[in-house]
RNA sequence: GCCCAUGUGGCGGAAUUGGUAGACGCGCCAGACUCAAAAUCUGGUUCUCGCAAGGGAGUGAAGGUUCGAUUCCUUUCGUGGGCACCA
């Protein structure tokens, strides 16, 4: 029977969908094992061979992991919010609602093919309400809370209320050291930014809220943005070339634009930190490590000629401090106009006009000086010697203090500054400095230092350090070149901020009113003054004043530890949670009328109106509650009687009427015995509410007082910072993540994924991780134990040349054929451009007729040409033609020994470049077995490798000679190249496995298989096991072993790297049961053990021949041996021998 | 400019802890089967000198450590990726 691919995957990949073979029980006595992707971004390009790499490596494993016993949690879903949906959207007027929905089955079509063992019951698209609600929620909570530098945790604003109203911020003083509380915008409301609690009780209410603001986990801030004037838009770095807009070329400029950020700096220490207890490649531990960049110095203040204003700078090295040759100021840096002298206005101004002009990529990669002197000078505070202040573009104004002082003979970047613009150099350095270079060494004596002259550096650090704090120039600081995430994006496609601006306030949307849906916009264009495009939909983006919940109800402290209180919206997670305990307690306990009335509410069942159980809503559980008509439904229970119950629900019911919620109720014998009658109350109450839209709108109902929406909406990664929770629990309507199925899954094991997220993703969610385990949401303060990195499939491109002239005469007509040069053709005229034109002239009957002089150019231009129209490197000439409509359909070829061969590079895959491969394509022709394997069989994950498909047909080959240890080879085997659907027969197939018991030479080859695949799976080299796969194959079909004992072992491990043959197989060999069950084969290593190695001997380090011998030899008898040997006595040419070195097991070496 | 990765046959790659460089696969060459092709099978395949036996060279380059280096160290060149010029 021939290996027929496509029946065996359809077959298994429907039998396992039928017996749901890949779903993951959260219940399970098994130990638990988490295997991650990153999810993707469905874009329109659809899947191309780069995609499936990392999840075929996951998948193997976990499949592999599933073998070994353990319950596995592999999941997929999508990161659905982002910019092309939204760029899509204003270019083809499709809303990203529908391509994304589109782009997301285009992807499920092209997974499904290759067998993944996703549990898809458990897919989460970051893009729909019942996801980002909880991203919403976990924003929230954010936004309430604070980071306690004393007990370093996240704690609730609410505490830190508490705290300034007993002592002020004397202990918690503002993480922003450049904020400053100002009256009116004009003086500072407290000096130092420090206040005491009289001075807080002082406050207005925007004072407090500001105060705040300044401390929230998620705030509210200013930041600069590339803003695009013609756009009307804020453009990413990616976007803005040579100081204009990629698209349309418009001048761009920088802006500043309120944005929300993410206070991730609070969290740098324990980053860092986490490193030290995760797997993740060292590479990418640097990566984290620079990138949050702590650093240990001292700010120094420095006075200013005819200035009042302070020169604060940050050093690593103080120890300097006499080399300081001049300063340079960041161009953004607020001291720049202040202290700038008459003189020095005009350049530099001229000076800041051109840094304005640069994005920020040209700033970086500059090589060349630039700068500009302000005229005013800084004093060494230990001499008082002046420095001249510059301005110039190499200094940042996001780290550090944005200024910084220059010692020429210690720093590149100073000295070149200061040979650009002649400004000696101070040595002190001594030898150590040639006046040539700068020399950053900390271990030279210092010299020219005043009197740490003589000292050494390293010892000099402490020492100034201390000097600086002791005579108030100063303090020692710790510096982090890592900077708050900006969280906020002024687009579309993202979701909406749960926050209402009345005031200059921001006030949180009550947590019932989640998720805060985006609305649909139809049109999508930028909002006015940069706002994002909902400032457009006024409907949506105003809101009565009167619907903001109160921020500080300052409840009396009695109040405030009882729960719950009426009138009172869930501020904090702690309320949150003993209400969410105690509505999901009420749900166990229900009864019977509850029960009754459910069954008719539930699953939208009456007027399609979403009906919730037990769910908390202003500080209290009504047994019903439809959100979208703000009707709430109880029946009345027995203890509703007590008197305190009936103050308490009174007290609702006032609040309930504030917030325009209605409240039916009935008794428990309505709802048993006149159940018609109650649902026709309910009914008609919503329906009422319908009737009310009619009415004045609330804005009206406000008196037109308004407050709006935040406008912009939350970045990528907002949804992927937490996405690997919410799989563990993923219908979960009560809360983003149960708490027993997040200690039960715990932290991801293995988590699979490029590169390109190292500092972004990666980062942010380790820092919510680290929150929500703050809050106590979960037991885990590291997202991912173990980090595994695949390298990036690159395209291999394929090129035409096509001849491209101009003739003198522009009145001669051009030949109206388009001709193509094979590659070498190109190669060798391309560089000779008389031998070019004689070659037309010889070999190309159109142009036969010219004359050498006729020619002015000549050239042969590369135009790209699809991967998939190309052999190898041959041209496959038919296609071409027909390839692009036609395009190319009269073409001539002007081949080398009857072939056209193509340009190859390798660059980036890519739609535009023509070098994708489809991995569909690949799974039609050659099965997603063979497709798998190969992918896996091109190198290590880790490593970046371009895509050949040429070495395929070997895996596929593989499979088909395993097959033939199982079935009687038939002459009429299909073949790959068969890319056809001829049918396949089943004639003539049998199943050749014997029950005879294997020798010691079988189990020999499978057991150094299992030790040598189990050994590569758990490392995840995964290509050397597939090779060693294939050498297994490859003996027991020299040896022409069909064994059962043997075959069986070897189709379980194959499982999880190609699961639909071996599924076929191990059916074949009589189990009814899924491979995916099986028992990962036990190694037996009593069968790998050997009495005698080949030794290789060599002389002087060289190999000159090996002898065979005993393994548990000793090092006398061995060289005894060796020394006999008549290659060895050859080479000592009757000398004997200086050493001999004997590694056990290893080689034998003799030195001359 | 800075950071990270990487460099091995014609190609993808292997060599896990400093111990036989080139496993496995592609490609190529020769052969078997075939009218022929495909498929399959067998043998060969780092370069170089040599009829052979057997030498020599060889992991980007140059040095170093070592009995022994693809592996460790220094310098250097190329390629790929990232970036917020990180004081």
């Amino acid at each position: 029977m021939e290996y027929n691919f496509r029946d065996i995957e359809k077959k298994w990949q429907n039998w396992w969908k039928e017996k749901q073979t890949y779903k993951v029980d959260n219940n399970s006595p098994k130990p638990k094992y988490y295997v991650l992707d990153m999810f993707p971004y469905p874009s329109g390009a659809g899947l191309h061979v780069g995609h499936p790499l990392g999840y075929i490596a996951s998948d193997i494993y976990a499949r592999y992991k599933r073998l070994k016993g353990f319950n596995v949690l592999h999941p997929m879903g999508y990161d659905a919010f982002g910019l092309p949906a939204e760029q899509y959207a204003i270019e083809h007027g499709i809303h990203p609602a529908i391509s994304t929905a589109q782009n997301i089955e285009n992807f499920r079509k092209q997974l499904d093919k290759i067998g993944f063992c996703f549990d898809w019951s458990r897919e989460v698209n970051t893009s729909e309400p019942s996801y980002y609600k909880w991203t919403q929620w976990i924003f929230l909570q954010l936004f309430k809370s604070f980071y306690n530098r004393t007990t370093k945790k996240a704690e609730s604003i609410e505490s830190l209320v508490e705290i300034f109203e007993k002592a002020g911020n004397e202990n918690h003083p503002v993480p922003n050291s450049q904020f400053q509380l100002t009256e009116n915008g004009e003086q500072p409301a407290v000096s130092g930014n420090t206040f005491t609690a009289e001075q807080w009780k002082s406050f207005t209410e925007k004072q407090q809220q500001d105060i705040l603001m300044e401390y929230r986990l998620a705030y509210c801030g200013y930041g600069e943005v590339n803003w695009c004037e013609a756009l009307g838009t804020v453009l990413a770095n990616d976007e803005v070339v040579n100081g204009v807009s990629e698209r349309g070329g418009y001048p761009v400029v920088k802006k500043k634009l309120r944005q929300w950020y993410l206070r991730i700096t609070e969290y740098a220490d324990r980053l860092l930190e986490g490193l030290r207890s995760v797997h993740f490649s060292e590479a990418m531990k640097e990566m984290q490590t620079n990138w949050i960049g702590k650093s240990y110095g001292a700010e120094i203040d420095f006075r200013i000629s005819d200035s009042e204003e302070k020169l604060k700078v940050f050093t690593t090295r103080p120890d300097t401090i006499f080399g300081v040759d001049f300063m340079v100021i960041a161009p953004e840096h607020e001291l720049v106009s202040k202290i700038t002298t008459e003189e020095q206005k005009k350049e530099v101004e001229d000076y800041l006009a051109w840094v304005k002009s640069r994005s920020d990529r040209e700033r970086m990669a500059e090589k060349q000086v630039s700068g500009a002197f302000t005229g005013a000078y800084a004093f060494n505070p230990f001499d008082q010697r002046m420095i001249p202040i510059y301005v110039s573009e190499y200094v940042l104004i996001g780290y550090g203090t944005g200024a910084i002082m220059a010692v020429p003979c210690g720093d590149e970047r100073d000295f070149k500054f200061a040979k650009h613009f002649d400004i000696p150099i101070t040595n002190i350095l001594g030898e150590k400095f040639n006046g040539e270079e700068a020399n950053p060494t900390k271990d030279a004596e210092l010299a020219n230092s005043n009197f740490l002259t003589g000292m050494l550096m390293r010892d000099a650090i402490k020492v100034v350090m201390e000097d600086i704090e002791d005579l108030g120039y100063g303090k020692a600081k710790v510096n982090y070149k890592m900077r708050d995430a900006a969280f906020s994006r002024q687009r579309y496609w993202g979701e909406p901020f749960p926050i209402i601006w009345k005031d200059g306030i921001a006030y949180p949307l009550d947590e019932n009113e989640l998720p805060l849906e985006l609305p649909n916009l139809q049109n999508i264009k930028p909002g006015k003054d940069g706002e994002g495009p909902l400032a457009n939909l006024k409907d949506w983006i105003e809101v009565p004043a009167s619907s903001v919940i109160d921020l500080t109800p300052n409840p009396s402290p009695k109040e405030r530890g009882k729960n719950p209180v009426p009138g009172y919206i869930t501020n904090t997670v702690e309320q949150w949670k003993i209400l969410s305990a105690y509505a999901k307690e009420n749900r166990r306990n229900t009864t019977e009328a509850e029960d009754k009335l459910w069954q008719e509410l539930r699953n939208r069942n009456l007027n399609g109106c979403k009906f919730r159980r037990q769910h908390p809503i202003a500080g209290y559980i009504p047994d019903f509650v439809c959100l979208e008509k703000k009707l709430i439904v109880e029946i009345d229970g027995e203890y509703h009687n007590e008197a305190e119950q009936k103050k308490f629900d009174d007290a609702r019911t006032e609040w309930l009427k504030e917030h325009q919620y209605k409240l039916i109720r009935f008794t428990n014998d309505e709802v048993i015995n006149h159940l018609p009658e109650v649902l026709q109350k309910i009914s008609n109450a919503l329906t009422a509410e319908d009737s009310t839209a009619a009415a004045p709108s609330p804005l009206e109902r406000a008196g037109g007082e308004v407050a709006l929406r935040e406008s912009s909406t939350m970045p990528g990664y907002a949804g992927s910072s937490w996405y690997f929770l919410r799989y563990m629990d993923p219908h979960n309507d009560e809360t983003f993540c149960d708490k027993k199925a997040s200690d039960y899954w715990n932290q991801v094991d293995v988590y699979v994924g490029g590169t390109e997220h190292a500092v972004g993703h990666l980062l942010y969610s380790r820092m919510w991780t680290k929150f929500l385990f703050d809050l106590g949401l979960i037991s885990f303060d590291e997202p991912y134990k173990k980090l595994l990195n695949q390298g990036m499939i690159q395209g291999s491109s394929r090129f035409v040349y096509r001849l491209f002239y101009n003739l003198n005469d522009e009145s001669i007509p051009k030949i109206d054929k388009q001709f193509f040069f094979s590659f070498n053709h190109v190669l060798k005229l391309e560089s000779n451009y008389r031998s070019a034109i004689q070659f037309l002239i010889k070999n190309i009957a159109e142009f036969s007729s010219f004359k050498e002089e006729d020619f002015n150019a000549i050239s042969f231009p590369p135009i790209h040409v699809d991967v998939n129209i190309v052999d190898g490197i041959e041209l496959d000439i038919e296609k071409f033609k027909q390839w692009r409509n036609g395009e190319y359909a009269n073409a001539e070829f002007i081949l080398e020994d009857g072939k056209y061969i193509c340009g190859v590079e390798t660059e980036k895959m890519s739609k535009s470049k023509f070098n994708t491969v489809d991995p569909s394509d690949l799974v039609e022709k050659y099965g997603a077995d063979t497709f798998r394997m190969y992918e896996m069989f091109l190198g290590p994950v880790e490593q970046s490798k371009p895509w050949d498909t040429k070495g395929i047909e070997g895996v596929h080959r593989f499979l088909r000679k395993l097959w033939r240890l199982f079935y009687k080879e038939v002459a009429t085997a299909p073949s790959p190249s068969d890319n056809l659907s001829r049918p396949f027969g089943r004639a003539g197939g049998e199943v050749i496995i014997t029950n005879e018991k294997p020798t010691d030479a079988e189990l020999k080859i499978l057991h150094k298989a299992i030790k040598k695949i189990e050994e590569d799976t758990e490392r995840f080299s995964f290509n050397t096991a597939v090779s060693a796969f294939m050498v297994c194959v490859n003996e027991l079909a020299d040896i022409k072993c069909n064994k059962k004992e043997i075959l069986e072992p070897l189709a379980i491990m194959l499982s999880s790297y190609a699961p639909h043959i071996a599924e076929e197989l191990y059916h074949a060999l009589g189990n009814e049961a899924s491979v995916l069950d099986a028992k990962y084969p036990t190694l037996n290593s009593t069968y790998l053990i050997e009495s005698t190695k080949e030794y290789p001997i060599s002389i002087n380090g060289k190999l000159r021949t090996t002898i065979s011998l005993p393994l548990d030899i000793n090092q006398k008898d061995a060289e005894e041996i060796v020394l006999q040997n008549d290659v060895v006595k050859k080479w000592l040419d009757g000398k004997s021998p200086k050493k001999i070195i004997f590694v056990k097991s290893k080689m034998v070496n003799v030195v001359i």
